[in-house]
DNA sequence: GGAGAATTTACAAAAAGCTTACATCCACAT
DNA sequence: ATGTGGATGTAAGCTTTTTGTAAATTCTCC
């Protein structure tokens, strides 16, 4: 499909047998150097230690859960892209919930074309840089940004188009007091400094905030900085 | 997603020596390049190892049964095209039951003339790109798409060749929000932002709620993301 | 040529976005 | 502390965009 000249190197975590052997035969097929692993301690074991390009990992595994290897090679390397591959169980809620942290996740059973072209698109957003990734993770609420939804302790919220171009900009920045001008531009197109009084950026983070903070009027996340602009916080 | 090999790859699971050679030499005379199990286990081995375009699936296996099988190769690669050698027995409905999870199915016994042609239908279908599972499944309600029919509590519902069209696609795409522009260039053929203004979707999408939805006005699977399209829930 | 299907038209309803208006908050000077 | 002015929060109403759907029209296949 692609013509990869410098092999990009797979890591895949999965206990089953029979998954990972036609999961390894797959990614062979389809270029890739691949390394894999059937438990948890292996798995992050592996991860941390080898160099790879991408992770694919199994949430159900032996001697250590997916969330928690993702956790461990987040703590290491915040860049590291990750697949989760997710089963689809009856408390399908608490999985959708959790399996974000991932930059993206795909659920079981997948077709291998669906599958290789989530891995193009994480590997191409991780190395052009930090492109907006699918999945947002503010510690308390997960969002998905192609479905426009949000999970937050169980309850499913959806948010309309400028919302989540809104919370994505921000995400990309996060940490960082962004300006209403620059959220004018970036987000809405708005020439800066055009001398526009416009309360819309506002409204839309009020909007927000009453969808995402536990306690809108003591935002945890959506942070105002006075004179400077918006900051949104990641992880608590 | 390359094709390497002109010929196509068959895969037979069948226990009954007789039958296995008969297939064998039956699909070699038609230009198929064709592997065969005797053997459950042995069957996901090399079902889930190689890469075949089919793979056609006894029921009846001796360590692992066809069912099992296919919901493994399913578990990896959904879009594996399946076929189910099933026997006719007394209690047909359970039988129609069970083998929804393959892309089709023959009666034993059946005659090699009909055996090819389902096989050329499948293949045609999967190699389309859009392989439309001959069965879909939308859990409170199950769908053939031959027969442009559906099943749903005992009541038998009627769809249209377009309805079919659309929902095999949403299918296909299930859980993900597809825009109308995708829908008209992939279901309707329309060039994309071709300007073209029309509520067509909307309509087909409107019907298919009357048909499928138990109550049409809050729709549980036929779902509208505002601003991104339509999402089709599968739950099983 | 007719029946059912597909599409367009036309309008209603719903949702999202935006502006106005005013309340409130905060930093800072007094 | 206290007043002050600029910055921020948000309710209410208006506008625009998007979606739902009935009805009329066109298309298609026997």
């Amino acid at each position: 499909m692609v013509a990869v000249d410098k092999r990009i190197r797979i890591l895949v975590v999965e206990d089953e047998e029979a998954i990972r052997a036609g999961l390894l035969d797959v990614l062979v097929f389809h270029g890739y150097d691949v390394d894999s692993a059937a438990t948890g301690p292996e798995g992050l074991d592996k991860a941390l230690t080898g160099r790879f390009g991408l992770i694919l990992l199994d949430i159900m595994l032996p001697g250590m859960d997916g969330y928690e290897i993702c956790d461990r090679i987040r703590a290491v390397d915040r860049q590291q892209p990750i697949i989760m591959l997710t089963a689809k169980t009856a408390d399908e809620d608490i999985v959708q919930g959790l399996q974000l942290g991932a930059d993206d996740y795909v659920q079981k059973p997948f077709s291998i074309q669906q599958l290789v072209l989530r891995i193009e698109a994480v590997l191409r957003r991780s190395q052009v840089g930090r492109d907006q990734a699918r999945l947002l993770d503010l510690g308390n609420i997960q969002i998905d940004t192609e479905n426009l939804s949000g999970q937050a302790g169980g309850d499913e919220i959806q948010f309309t188009r400028r919302e989540i171009e809104l919370l994505s900009y921000l995400a990309q920045h996060a940490d960082r007091p962004v300006s209403r001008d620059e959220l004018l531009l970036e987000v809405w197109g708005y020439a800066r400094n055009s001398g526009i009084e416009t309360r819309t950026v506002d409204i839309h983070i009020a909007k927000l905030r009453r969808k995402i903070e536990v306690d809108p009027k003591q935002p945890a996340n959506l942070i105002t900085v006075r004179g400077a602009g918006y900051r949104l916080v990641t992880r608590d």
